[in-house]
DNA sequence: CTGAAAGCGCTTACAG
DNA sequence: CTGAAAGCGCTTACAG
């Protein structure tokens, strides 16, 4: 009824008890007794009142908030892991505020103080593939944030990192990307986007390298492009491919980095006449909600994103210390076909 | 170097004064002799020290940290809403953090109690489309949440709601897109999607009304269809429309109440073997990053949703009460084609 | 220019 | 079962 911000005082005065006995029953305390606790039961109703959850972070040295650290949320992959994280959380009474990857990649303004300055109780950190050169940079940042709080990394971290994490094993995806093509018939099978990870046996690249050995196809440089993972690149990826080679050279499959860089790839070929999936098949990654709708519905893998952010809530909140691997499921949809050999 | 949680009481011992002092060399205060600045900020260093923000937020009453309630993050429409707002908050120093439209919504677990115990600065809430009967119950617990702190909303707002707004002018949007039809020559304009509104002239119900009178067409209720606005649903509704028409009563055009709703009615079309544009021409809403790449490319309206977020911000931390309309952005990109008339 | 003291809104022993 | 008091980590007058 009546206005906002009131304090236990006003709570303890109004029902004429002092500010302990109000925090006894605001925290559900059992030795309270039933006419005192419906007095200030009475009086809490009355002044509509909220304890601050900053006063009591005070004491109790816990703020029930995350933070997590995303290098882009327009990306509907990073919004899966921030739903599943988010909702990991709230089921847990946390809520989850969000930070930009420049709080841990540059010092130029230093948000990162802002992560620590906001005493959260613990900070999931998404890293992006990282250039080599990068990464002392990165894991410096990273190993002085988890001086302050609990850190858990998601997505593709070296295996040198000392930090509970959660990933896909992303060698092992692109092992079975690489056989399901080569099922179908496949031996011209391009990999587009990524950065040139020299360091890491777990990452996409060394998967894609085994899956050609595996099936006993030759590793074509030409067939392995750098780049960011978006779909304009993805575009320019192919198209650059595609024009830099007599088409008999064509790769008759391509495994792009993600669903943007194959939806890229798709208006590439598109632009080029090919026919898909005719004359190129096309595997994306992350299964983002418009890949049933694309032309053809693109074949990708649904590697469990909400999942992944749960399950980094869970390590951070039980502060287990131990790295995780989420499943993945690929997910057949038609944008790859069987080869039809000439002749 | 030291490890983490240094208080400011650690810092004053260390550097050999007291906290008052330590306190106007953190704040950048000038009444403080230029040596005695340097040995607090040694010590600060040395500490790796930051200031609890909730600390000072006890004393300053307020927290630096906003909230911001969105239906739904997973839709990349409002993952942009978030992002520009999210931008606009770190710009001036503030946090944000997300909550669930249930906030709002039930009282079931009263998450709203979440939203005023942590103190924000304000809050902003995307209000989705409302049935009539559940306007009275939201728009109660809005008012409950502004009694504790400041509240903008986004989205389509009633004129009655009290607050202030950001928004597009769903009506005149409604309007341009029909006239644009009408310019290419359809006459059959079905529209897809949303709540049937019986109360609001602003919202897009009417909009489409008034696009269909001013062109003198008449309005055929098989054309306009109420549904959620997903692509599934948008797929069932124009499928249902089409299976229960002759194809001579076919719509020439749709209007999608969004670019997910548009996916889906291309789904539909294109399972029925019709041309698109050539037979069907489709306009959606929000210009979601895969528009460009869909089959054929969508056009649809660019709502700038990432600087109605910023502007949201903008009014939260000034406190200008009033309602603002951003401005909007026909995109044409190829469904839509003009009417070949037989004969 | 610097420090002692009060106070922000709570919780937590400690008495009674 | 209930209250007086100390304390969480800061900032802010108020003295000096």
């Amino acid at each position: 009824m009546q206005n906002e911000n009131a304090t236990i005082y006003d709570i303890a005065s109004d029902a004429g008890v002092s500010i302990a006995t109000v925090s006894r029953v605001l925290r559900g305390e059992t030795n309270v007794s039933p006419a005192t606790r419906e007095k200030v039961q009475a009086a809490i109703d009355r002044h509509n009142y909220r304890p601050s959850s900053i006063a009591r972070g005070m004491i109790s040295k816990t703020t029930h908030s995350l933070g997590i650290v995303l290098p882009k949320l327009l990306n509907p992959h990073y919004a899966m892991i921030f739903s599943g994280a988010y909702e990991e959380a709230r089921k847990m009474g946390y809520s989850m505020s969000l930070f930009p990857w420049s709080s841990i990649d540059t010092r130029a303004y230093d948000p990162a103080t802002m992560l620590v300055e906001r005493r959260l109780d613990g900070v999931i950190v998404c890293v992006e593939y990282l250039s080599p050169d990068h990464d002392g940079q990165v894991l410096a940042a990273l190993r002085e944030l988890k001086r302050f709080m609990p850190v858990v990394l998601i997505g593709c971290v070296p295996p040198w990192y000392d930090f509970p994490a959660v990933s896909n094993n992303d060698a092992a995806m692109m092992r079975q990307i690489v056989a399901y093509l080569v099922s179908l018939g496949h031996e011209k099978i391009a990999f587009i986007g990524g950065v040139q990870e020299d360091k890491d046996p777990l990452r996409r690249d060394e998967g894609y390298m085994e899956g050609l050995r595996g099936a006993r196809l030759p590793y074509t440089g030409s067939y392995r492009v750098y780049g960011k993972g978006t779909a304009e690149a993805g575009e320019t990826a192919l198209g650059n491919m595609l024009d830099g080679l007599k088409p008999e050279y064509w790769p008759t499959a391509v495994i792009a980095l993600n669903d943007l860089v194959a939806m890229g790839c798709q208006a590439a070929a598109r632009k080029r006449g090919l026919d898909m999936p005719g004359q190129l098949s096309i595997v994306g990654c992350d299964d983002l909600f418009c890949a049933p709708y694309l032309c053809p519905p693109l074949t990708s893998i649904n590697t469990h994103q909400q999942r992944t952010g749960a399950r980094a809530v869970q390590l951070l909140i039980s502060g287990e210390d131990k790295k995780e691997t989420v499943e993945w499921e690929l997910i057949e949809r038609g944008s790859c076909a069987r080869v039809i050999r000439d002749q």
